[in-house]
DNA sequence: AGCACGCCGACT
DNA sequence: GTCGGCGTGCTC
C-alpha cells in the first residue's frame, strides 16, 4: 500500500496564493489558496467569497497575489470569485492600509466602513432535511415538529423555521438534529445589492424596418386587437422614422397601461416572434431634468474664483474664507465645472445635515445626471448604484458625507470640503476614527488633485497653515447683493437676573423682540444646543437627582414622552411621580433644552406658531424636510433647534435669531471651547436676515457679556479670534503645534482600569517623556455602560515622527494587553482626535 | 467581530 | 449529578 504524502509539494510557477482582507478586526491579512481555475480571473481589489472559522463565510477583498505557501499552517481555498474586475482600485487599497497605519487600527474595520452595506454579502445558514435519514424513533416530539416542516420545503433560514414551528429554541433542536444526522445545514451566499431591473418590450430584430412594419400591420388587419398593440407601440416608439430607437425598446407596463385585452394580444404576438421582452438595469436616480442653468457670478466671486484658481498653480490646498451668505456655493460651482471640463472626476464633501438642503437642489439643477449623491438616508441599493456609476463612468461628480471618500474614484481632480471646521467630518465611534478632511487632502495628495476647503469659520488648523503659506489662502468676506451682516446684541442675564426681569429662560429684551416679530409676521429662531426638557431633574427635600443606572452621566428628562433618558447608553425610565428617595413631591427640572424653550414660549406666546428641531423630532425618515418646508413656507412664527439649525438653512423671511446658554459653549472644559462657541454661534447668527431689505438681529444671552470670545463674535472679527487662539496654543503645544492621540481605557472594575492605565502611561513616558504624556485622566463621563473609563493624551510634536511612534504605542499597548489579568481591558486609540 | 471551548455556581 | 454563566483564544 503506497502512503500518502504529509506534506504537499508547491510547485512555484502554477500555486497561487491570495492575500486577503477580511472584514473583521484583525490586524493581519489573510492567506488563502487560489484555486486554478481561478487563477486567470483573479485580480488584485476584485471580491472573494472564503471560509473563515468554523462555519462562516466572508466577502473578502483580494491585497496581494503572490506565490508563497504559508509555513505554519494549510490555506484554504478561495470558494468563489465576485468580480471579474477589480471592484476596488489600487489607489482604495492603498488608502485602506494608510488609514490602518495612520489611525491605528485594523485593515479590516477601514473595510467594513468603505464597502457599502450592499456590497458585503450575508451568509446566511439554511438548513435542510436529510434524504438518508432513517432512525425516526431517535427523536423527540420538538424535533419531529421542526423536521416535518423541513420535509415540506426543500430549505429554510432559522428564522423562517421559527416562524413556521412557533416560539421555541430552534437553534438548540436545530444542532441535536445535525447531531443524529437528521438535517444538514449549509451557507446560502448570495449578493445583498439587487439592481433595480424592468422589463422592456421590443419588436424582433426583422421588423426593424419600414417595409417589413406595413407588411406586418396590412397582415394584421384580422386581429384589430394586435393591430392596436402594434400601433400603440409605435406611437410611443417611432421606428418608422428611426429603425435604432426599437433597439431600447419601450417600458412592458406602458404598453400594457388600460386594458387587461391587449396583454393577451401582445402575449400572442410575442409567441408569434413579433414582440421581444428584454430587461435592463436602470439606474434609482431619475435622470429627469436636463441640467445646464446659467450660473452667474458676481464680479467679487469671479475675482474669488480666479484667485483661487491661481494659488492651485502653486499650492494643492487652498482655503476658501467666505463668510456666510457670500456665495461661497457659486464659486464652488464654477471651479466644479472646471474641473470636469478637464476631463477629471470631482468630489464635493458636505457634512450630513448640509447635505439635505438646498444645496443639493442647485447643484443638481446645474449638473443633472453626472451628479451622484452619497448620503446615509439613501438606501443601500442606492448607494452601490453611485459606487457602480463612478467606476463605469457616469458619475463624474459626485456630492457626499464623510463616507463618501471612501468611492471609487481615480481621476479626481478636485475635492472640495465644505464647512472645513465641522466636526462631523471625524469618525467618532467605530474604528477607523478617520478625519474626512485629513484622509481627503491624502487622496489628492496621491491622485494629484488640488483640495479646497470652505468655511466662514476655519479651524484653527487649517487657518494657520494658510497663515504660514502651506495652503493658499483667498478671502470671501462681502454678503452677496446688499445683504448686510446682522446686528448682533448681547443680553445681560444677570443684570436681567437682580432686575427680576428674566421670564424664566428668556430675557425681557429677547421677548420684545419676539413679539415684535410675531406682529410683523417676520420669522425667528431660537438655538439651544441641548435636546430634550432638561438636563435632570432633581429633589428639592433631598439631595436626589436623576442619574442613569449605566453612565456616570444625569437622565436627561424628556417631556413630551414621559421619560427620563440617558444621553449615553440610551437607557430610558418612566418619569417618577414623586421622589424615589424621599417620596416628596418636589422635583424639579433642573436646566433647560429645547422642549422647556418651546414649552414655555407657548406659554408666553399662545398664538405663536412654534416648531422644534433637534434629533428627537427628526427621528423620523422625511421629519428634517418636514419642518423646513413648514418654516420656509411660513407657516411657523419660531423655529427652536440645536446646532442642527446653524448649517445649510437659508431663509428669507428669518430676522431675528436668538441664542441661549453661550457661557455654557465657552467654558465647555475643553480647549477647543472658545473656538467651537464662536464657529457655533457665528454659524446660528447667520440665519438672521439673508436678504437686502433689512438688517437682521442677533440676541445673545449672556451673564457675562465682557468675554472677549463674544465681542470677536459682535465685530465678525475671525482674525482677531485666531490670533488670541494661536498663542494660547503655541504656550500649551495643542494643534497645529502637536498631534493628538487619545487613548481610552475600559474596563468594567474602576480599579483594574486604572491600573491598566497607569501602567500604561509608565511604559509610553518611558521613551516619549513626561511633556508628552498626559493622564491618566477621568474623562468628563467616567462610567458608560458600566465601564470605567481613563484617558491618556499623547502629544507629539510636528517635527516627529508619528509613524515611529505609533508603532511604539501599539507595541505598548499590545504588550499590556498582553499582561494575564488585564484581559478584558479595552484599549481605543483615537489619532487626531477632536 | 463571532464562535467554540472550558471551567465554576444553582437547578432537575 | 447537569445547564449555563461569560472569560480566553483563534480565525488563513
Amino acid at each position: 500500500m503506497q502512503a500518502l504524502p504529509l506534506t504537499f509539494t508547491f510547485d512555484e510557477e502554477t500555486t497561487y496564493f491570495a492575500d486577503l482582507i477580511i472584514p473583521v478586526p484583525i490586524p493581519k491579512l489573510f492567506t488563502y489558496r487560489v484555486p486554478r481555475d481561478m487563477v486567470e480571473r483573479l485580480k488584485v481589489g476584485a471580491r472573494v467569497i472564503v471560509p473563515f472559522g468554523k462555519n462562516r463565510v466572508y466577502t473578502a477583498v483580494v491585497g496581494r497575489i503572490h506565490h508563497q505557501p504559508p509555513s505554519t499552517y494549510q490555506a484554504k481555498y478561495i470558494l468563489e470569485l465576485l468580480d471579474e474586475y477589480p471592484l476596488i482600485t489600487a489607489y482604495q487599497l492603498e488608502l485602506f492600509e494608510w488609514m490602518a497605519e495612520y489611525y491605528l487600527c485594523n485593515i479590516g474595520d477601514v473595510l467594513n466602513v468603505a464597502l457599502p452595506s450592499g456590497l458585503k454579502i450575508t451568509s446566511q445558514s439554511k438548513v435542510q432535511f436529510n434524504p438518508d435519514f432513517d432512525y425516526p424513533e431517535l427523536l423527540t416530539e420538538e424535533e419531529e415538529r421542526l423536521l416535518a416542516e423541513l420535509k415540506k420545503h426543500s430549505a429554510l433560514s432559522y428564522e423562517e423555521l421559527g416562524r413556521l414551528v412557533g416560539e421555541t429554541n430552534v437553534p438548540t433542536t436545530i444542532k441535536s438534529l445535525v447531531g443524529k444526522r437528521a438535517v444538514i445545514v449549509f451557507d446560502e451566499v448570495r449578493e445583498k445589492y439587487v439592481p433595480k431591473m424592468v422589463r422592456k418590450v421590443r419588436l424582433t430584430e426583422r421588423y426593424e424596418n419600414r417595409e417589413q412594419i406595413l407588411n406586418l400591420i396590412n397582415g394584421l388587419e384580422k386581429s384589430p386587437k394586435q393591430q392596436e398593440v402594434v400601433m400603440k407601440y409605435l406611437s410611443y416608439v417611432p421606428v418608422l422614422n428611426n429603425p435604432v430607437l426599437n433597439r431600447k425598446g419601450l417600458d412592458k407596463t406602458v404598453l400594457n397601461q388600460d386594458d387587461e385585452v391587449s396583454q393577451s394580444s401582445l402575449q400572442t404576438l410575442i409567441k408569434n416572434q413579433v414582440f421581444e421582452t428584454f430587461e435592463v438595469i436602470v439606474p434609482r436616480f431619475g435622470d429627469d431634468d436636463r441640467p445646464n442653468v446659467e450660473v452667474k457670478l458676481t464680479e467679487i466671486q469671479q475675482r474669488a474664483c480666479n484667485q483661487v484658481l491661481s494659488e492651485f498653480a502653486e499650492k494643492d490646498i487652498v482655503l476658501l474664507h467666505g463668510i456666510t451668505g457670500s456665495g461661497k456655493t457659486e464659486v464652488y460651482i464654477n471651479l466644479i465645472q472646471h474641473a470636469l471640463e478637464s476631463g477629471s472626476q470631482v468630489l464635493y464633501l458636505l457634512p450630513e445635515i448640509a447635505l439635505t438642503t438646498q444645496i443639493v437642489v442647485r447643484l443638481k439643477k446645474v449638473f443633472g445626471d453626472k451628479m451622484g449623491i452619497y448620503h446615509s438616508k439613501f438606501s443601500d441599493n442606492e448607494r452601490v448604484e453611485v459606487w457602480k456609476g463612478i467606476v463605469s463612468g457616469q458619475y463624474q461628480f459626485v456630492v457626499g458625507v464623510r463616507s463618501s471618500i471612501f468611492l471609487p474614484f481615480d481621476n479626481l481632480g478636485l475635492i472640495i470640503v465644505d464647512e472645513e471646521h465641522e466636526t462631523s467630518y471625524k469618525q467618532h465611534d467605530p474604528a477607523p476614527r478617520y478625519h474626512a478632511r485629513d484622509v481627503a487632502m491624502m487622496i489628492a495628495y496621491w491622485q494629484k488633485a488640488k483640495v479646497l476647503l470652505g468655511s466662514a469659520t476655519p479651524s484653527i488648523e487649517t487657518y494657520y497653515h494658510a497663515q504660514q503659506g502651506r495652503y493658499g489662502l483667498v478671502e470671501l468676506l462681502e454678503r452677496y447683493g446688499d445683504a448686510m451682516l446682522p446686528d448682533i446684541v448681547l443680553v445681560n442675564t444677570r443684570i436681567e437676573k437682580q432686575q427680576r426681569k428674566m421670564k424664566n429662560e428668556f430675557s425681557s429684551v429677547l421677548l420684545e423682540h419676539l413679539q415684535q416679530n410675531l406682529e410683523r409676521k417676520e420669522q425667528s429662531i431660537l438655538f439651544q444646543n441641548r435636546r430634550g426638557y432638561s438636563p435632570y431633574l432633581q429633589c428639592e427635600d433631598c439631595e436626589w437627582t436623576s442619574r442613569c443606572p449605566n453612565c456616570d452621566v444625569s437622565l436627561t428628562y424628556h417631556m413630551r414622552d414621559a421619560e427620563l433618558r440617558c444621553h449615553y447608553c440610551g437607557h430610558k425610565d418612566p418619569v417618577p411621580k414623586s421622589c424615589p428617595a424621599c417620596g416628596s413631591f418636589k422635583v424639579r427640572t433642573i436646566g433647560f433644552g429645547t422642549e422647556k424653550l418651546e414649552d414655555q414660549l407657548q406659554i408666553v406666546f399662545p398664538e405663536a406658531r412654534i416648531l422644534r428641531m433637534d434629533l428627537d423630532t427628526t427621528r423620523a425618515k422625511n421629519a428634517y424636510q418636514q419642518i423646513i418646508s413648514e418654516f420656509e413656507g411660513g407657516n411657523v412664527d419660531i423655529l427652536v433647534g440645536t446646532q442642527m439649525i446653524s448649517k445649510g438653512l437659508d431663509f428669507g423671511n428669518v430676522s431675528l435669531v436668538g441664542i441661549f446658554d453661550a457661557d455654557r459653549m465657552i467654558h465647555y472644559p475643553e480647549f477647543r471651547a472658545v473656538e467651537r462657541a464662536f464657529q457655533m454661534i457665528t454659524q446660528v447668527s447667520g440665519r438672521a436676515g439673508r436678504r437686502a431689505d433689512r438688517r437682521g438681529k442677533v440676541l445673545i444671552q449672556t451673564s457675562n457679556p465682557q468675554q472677549a470670545v463674544l465681542l470677536k463674535v459682535l465685530e465678525n472679527d475671525y482674525k482677531g479670534l485666531f490670533e488670541e487662539e494661536i498663542v494660547e496654543r503655541q504656550n500649551f503645544n495643542y494643534p497645529p503645534f502637536s498631534r493628538l492621540i487619545k487613548l481610552t481605557i475600559r474596563h468594567s472594575e474602576q480599579s483594574v482600569s486604572l491600573q491598566a492605565s497607569q501602567r500604561l502611561v509608565a511604559q509610553l513616558t518611558e521613551k516619549l517623556g513626561d511633556a508628552r504624556v498626559l493622564g491618566p485622566e477621568v474623562p468628563l463621563v467616567e462610567r458608560i455602560r458600566n465601564q470605567f473609563l481613563y484617558t491618556i493624551l499623547i502629544k507629539l510634536e510636528r517635527s516627529i515622527s508619528p509613524k515611529a511612534a505609533k508603532v511604539f504605542i501599539l507595541d505598548k499597548i499590545n504588550e499590556l494587553l498582553s499582561d494575564k489579568g488585564l484581559k478584558a481591558v479595552t484599549v481605543v486609540a483615537d489619532v487626531d482626535c477632536l
